[in-house]
RNA sequence: GGCGCGUUCGUCUAGUGGCUUAGGACGUCGCCCUCUCAAGGCGAAGAUCACGGGUUCGAAUCCCGUACGCGCUACCA
C-alpha cells in the first residue's frame, strides 16, 4: 500500500434493505480500511427519484450497524466531505458538468424520447453491433443550443466519448482490462430532472471525497470505462478499482430475491448471528489463503487484501452458514446465550411462563451442542418447556418393550421417596431398578427417554430429568403408562 | 447481436511451471465414543483442474482458440 491513507466508500441506492451482496461490498471496503488505517464512508446514492423508497437510508444504516460495520463518515457524520447524500449535492454536480460542457467533452441534447426510441429501433433493424446514441445533438449550433435552453426546451448532458480510442483499466482484482471507446456510449451525464446518472455523481464524489480506492460490484467493470473517461477530462487522478466477484443463486444467475433471501434484516429475523453472516459472506470470494475458516471481524481486519479476492462469482450456500452460525454460537458466552434465549422466549408461547436463570443456565448445558440457532432451544426441546401427548411412533416401537410400564413404575416409586432428586439420584435409582429386576439399564432408560420427553433423541436422559423436575417426571411416567399400554 | 469478465469435488475454496497419487471446509455416507440425538474423533465417496491445441524435459498453473455461464449494453443503480 502506498503511503497515503486510503478512503473508501460503500455507496448504496436506498432501495428498500440491505442486499447480502451489498453487505459483502460494504464489508470489503471496511475490512480494507481497516486494514490500512483508512477511512471507511457511506454515500447514498439517490439520485433516481422515481426508486426513492421512504425510510431506506435509515433501513440501510440499521442493517450495516447490526453487522458491526460502523461508517467513519457519512450522513451524520462530517467527516468535511459532506454532504454524503446525492440528492442534497445536485449544485456541485451542476457545477462540473458546466465545465465539461465548457471544454467540450460533454453536450447538451435536446433529443426527445421518441426519437431515442426509434433511433434503437432503426440500429436494431440495421444489426448494427452496438446501439448508440447518435451525437446527432454534438452538431448543434451555440445560436441553436442557446435558443433551445433560453425557450425552456427539456434537454440532457452526454459524455462526449471520442471515437478510436483505446481505455486502459487497471484492476485490482482483474488485473488489466481493455475497452475500445467505440463500445462506449455517449452517457446520459446529467438527466432532464436535474439530477445526475450515477456514473457523474459517483466519479465527482469520489474525487472530491478523496476515494483512493473503488471497490464495487462486478456489474459495474463495463462502466468503468465512462468513469475513467470523466477523471481524464477532469484532470484528476483516477482512483484504484476493484470489480468484485458477484455473489450467485444456487442456478449460478445473479442473487435475487426470487430464489431466496437476499436481505440481511431476512437472515436476521431468520436467527442468524451476524459474526456467522458477516464471516460467511467474507469468505465469499476471499480467503486468507490458509485452512482458517472460522473468523470474528476483528481477525478478518487484520487479515484482508484485495489481492486476495477471486475472480469468480461464488455461490451464496445456506447449508454453511449454518454450520457457521452454530459454531458461533456456540463460541459465545453462555450468559449472553442465555440472554438471547430469554428473548427468544419473550416472542414465543412460553412467554407468560416464568423461567429461572438456573433453569435456562441448564437447558443451555443440555442443548448447545445440538443446536444451530437461539430459536431451536425452545422447538428441538419442547418438552423441556411444557408438557406433550404424542410419543415418536417409531421410538414407541422400538423402545417400548412388555416390561416397559412395569420397571417405569418401579422406578418412579423409587424416585417418589426422594427429595429434591439431583441428576445423579435419578441415575442411581435407575441402576437399583434395574439390577433388582435383572435387565440392562437400557430397559428403563429407552422408556424413561420415551415417557420425559415423548422422542428419541435430546440430551441426557437424566438431564432431562433434573431440569423438568421430580414433579414432572412422575407426571409423564404416568402419563407415558396409561397412554403407551 | 456487441463488449467485458469468468470456468479446480454438489457448494465455498487452496494451488502463481516440478513439493500434487490436486489439499482443506460445508454437505453426504461409514466407524468410534455413547442411554439416545447431537457435538467431537477417525475414515470414505466426490474434481479426466470446461474442452481443444500449443510452449516446455515437465502445465490446474504460460499462450491461442472453442464452448458454456454471468455482467453490461437506460434520462436504474
Amino acid at each position: 500500500m502506498s503511503d497515503v491513507q486510503p478512503r473508501v466508500r460503500f455507496a448504496p441506492s436506498p432501495t428498500g434493505y440491505l442486499h447480502v451482496g451489498g453487505l459483502r461490498t460494504a464489508l470489503y471496503n471496511y475490512l480494507f480500511a481497516k486494514r490500512y488505517n483508512g477511512k471507511f464512508i457511506l454515500r447514498i446514492e439517490d439520485t433516481d427519484r422515481n426508486r426513492y423508497v421512504e425510510g431506506a437510508v435509515e433501513k440501510l444504516i440499521e442493517s450495516l450497524k447490526w453487522c458491526g460495520l460502523d461508517y467513519e463518515e457519512g450522513p451524520g457524520k462530517d467527516g468535511g466531505y459532506g454532504p454524503y447524500i446525492q440528492s442534497e449535492r445536485l449544485s456541485i454536480y451542476k457545477e462540473h458538468v458546466d465545465k465539461l460542457i465548457e471544454n467540450k467533452h460533454a453536450y447538451y441534447c435536446f433529443c426527445t424520447p421518441e426519437r431515442l426510441e426509434a433511433l434503437r429501433e432503426e440500429q436494431q433493424k440495421l444489426k448494427l453491433p452496438q446501439a448508440k446514441y447518435d451525437k446527432h445533438c454534438l452538431e448543434l449550433s451555440e445560436e441553436t443550443i442557446k435558443n433551445n435552453l433560453e425557450s425552456g426546451m427539456p434537454y440532457v448532458v452526454r459524455l462526449n466519448v471520442p471515437p478510436g480510442l483505446r481505455i486502459y483499466i487497471k484492476d485490482i482484482v482483474r488485473g488489466d482490462v481493455e475497452f475500445d471507446s467505440e463500445v462506449v456510449d455517449d452517457q446520459v451525464l446529467l438527466k432532464s430532472d436535474g439530477y445526475p446518472t450515477y456514473h457523474l455523481a459517483n466519479v465527482v464524489d469520489d474525487y472530491l471525497m478523496g476515494i483512493t480506492h473503488v471497490i464495487r460490484g462486478e456489474e459495474w467493470l463495463s462502466s468503468t470505462p465512462k468513469h475513467v473517461l470523466l477523471y481524464d477530462y477532469f484532470g484528476w487522478r483516477r482512483p484504484q478499482f476493484a470489480h468484485l466477484p458477484l455473489l450467485l443463486n444456487p442456478d449460478k444467475s445473479k442473487l435475487s430475491k426470487r430464489q431466496g433471501d437476499v436481505a440481511v434484516e431476512d437472515y436476521r429475523d431468520k436467527g442468524y448471528l451476524k459474526e456467522a453472516l458477516v464471516n460467511f459472506v467474507a469468505l465469499l470470494g476471499w480467503t486468507a489463503g490458509d485452512d482458517k475458516e472460522f473468523y470474528y471481524l476483528e481477525e478478518l481486519t487484520e487479515k484482508f487484501s484485495l489481492e486476495r479476492v477471486n475472480k469468480a462469482g461464488a455461490v451464496f450456500n445456506v447449508e454453511k452458514l449454518n454450520w457457521l452460525n452454530a459454531e458461533h454460537l456456540r463460541k459465545k458466552p453462555k450468559d449472553e446465550i442465555i440472554d438471547m434465549l430469554k428473548k427468544e422466549i419473550a416472542s414465543s408461547e412460553y412467554a407468560s411462563i416464568t423461567f429461572t436463570g438456573e433453569l435456562l443456565n441448564q437447558i443451555v448445558d443440555a442443548m448447545l451442542e445440538r443446536v444451530s440457532f437461539v430459536k431451536e432451544f425452545l422447538t428441538k426441546a419442547e418438552y423441556l418447556f411444557k408438557d406433550f401427548d404424542s410419543y415418536d411412533e417409531e421410538t414407541v416401537k422400538k423402545r417400548w418393550k412388555e416390561d416397559s410400564s412395569l420397571l417405569l413404575k418401579k422406578l418412579a416409586d423409587k424416585i417418589e421417596a426422594i427429595d429434591n432428586p439431583l441428576k445423579e439420584d435419578y441415575e442411581h435409582a435407575l441402576h437399583q431398578v434395574a439390577e433388582e429386576n435383572n435387565v440392562g439399564n437400557g430397559k428403563v432408560i429407552h422408556p424413561l427417554r420415551l415417557a420425559v420427553s415423548g422422542v428419541g433423541g435430546g440430551p441426557g436422559v437424566f438431564d432431562i430429568c433434573k431440569i423438568i423436575g421430580k414433579k414432572n417426571v412422575l407426571n409423564r411416567i404416568t402419563k407415558a403408562i396409561e397412554i403407551l399400554k
